[in-house]
DNA sequence: GTCCGTATACTCTGCTCCGAGTATTCGACT
DNA sequence: AGTCGAATACTCGGAGCAGAGTATACGGAC
């Protein structure tokens, strides 16, 4: 289980060509119309390298190369049964486990000793701030999409976003907290470490 | 702002020299017993790499390079001037700023309406139980680590990676009841969808 | 005393991925 | 009629990253 898979653009490549075949420029526009351009990290350079690989593995094929005019040529790709299968697994892998990722911030707190606390809750605060300005953003798209008549099923994506950022806006929160309270346990000792190297750097300033 | 910033894990490798100079594999060591290797990606390849990088930029430097006895050379470095003011930046960024991520069920679930609803709530449904085994996990581990006596600052990232699962598996949850209660607009539709595949499937074998 | 496993300390290779660039065409506006 | 910008449809090069591999040394078991 959990075999190893590459770029979740794949993915999406092979779920565009679920619905009829199509040319790799449509699939991008075909996804940014859809919003999914927002959960699946998508660029021209990645694209055309993925629909590379799932050819040579034989996920997908081509079908035609058409040329309108004089531009271009456009190849048109579809999907193989493989394909198909492969989409199965790979989504059912996705919504059925929980693979460990490694967000920025929990790297940023388990290097925060690092700088002065009283620095760390101000960056905090800012933290805080950012995260409630997204929330916004946020309800406002959503709004805008429900407004245009799109079901909330499609937003999914969305809503799963903002309770995720709404867990970390309280958790940031409560941290910054913590620590101005000294209510969390090291943090005296994280104080007066700092304090010391304060000291120290003035008496070699003094030299 | 917000300027281009590499691996998280040349950050880590700055933050261990702001303590004392090192080899790397003494830094890989270092972050192992801190745990740190939880929450920031580490693996042999990529911190060589890394520490090549970082001495281009001039934001580290080399020591000495020393043998003992017939063991292989080790390359002793220190940090710079410029990599002390570069650690203290990009650690504000990351604590003080939310940069938007991809995680792998946000990409599942912007492209779930591929897979028929009761699959779905299956999948979801397995999903919550990983997450819950995820969080005694956790818990375990904190536990662990408080009975060693480590203080609750060191394990922020811990307690955030809590939080965040905790936030997730609930959302997945109540996703699941609201699609299976077709209480959430758009599933009626896509279950009829699904429905008329299914019986497409069936007349299409029939022939 | 020698055998096995683990710890030390990297090195190599190949793939992935990204951002920027290119060339053409169409439509709108002046 | 001419031009400017947006849209179409890719291409390229190089950095970065992961995983596996390498070679030596040490410590304990039998």
């Amino acid at each position: 289980m959990a075999k190893r898979r590459g770029n979740p653009l794949a993915l999406a490549v092979m779920a565009c060509l679920t619905e009829r075949p199509m040319h790799p420029y449509e699939m991008a526009a075909t996804m940014r119309t859809r919003g999914q351009d927002a959960s699946i990290r998508l660029n021209y350079g990645s694209l055309y390298g993925v629909v590379e690989t799932l050819l040579k593995r034989g996920l997908i094929e081509e079908q035609e190369v058409v040329r309108e005019g004089r531009r271009p040529e456009r190849t048109v790709y579809r999907i193989t049964p493989e394909g198909r299968t492969e989409v199965d697994e790979w989504l059912a892998e996705l919504l059925g486990t929980s693979a460990k990722e490694f967000p920025q911030f929990e790297a940023g707190l388990s290097l925060m000793g690092v700088l002065p606390p009283v620095r760390v809750i101000d960056l905090l605060d800012q933290r805080v701030g950012k995260l409630h300005e997204r929330l916004s953003e946020l309800d406002a798209i959503i709004a805008a999409a429900t407004g245009n008549g799109v079901p909330r099923l499609f937003l999914a994506e969305m809503d799963y976003e903002r309770a995720l950022v709404d867990a970390d806006c309280v958790f940031t929160e409560q941290l910054a907290r913590d620590i101005e309270s000294e209510r969390l346990d090291g943090v005296t000792f994280w104080k007066s470490f700092h304090a010391d190297r304060k000291h120290d750097e003035a008496a070699a300033e003094e030299k």
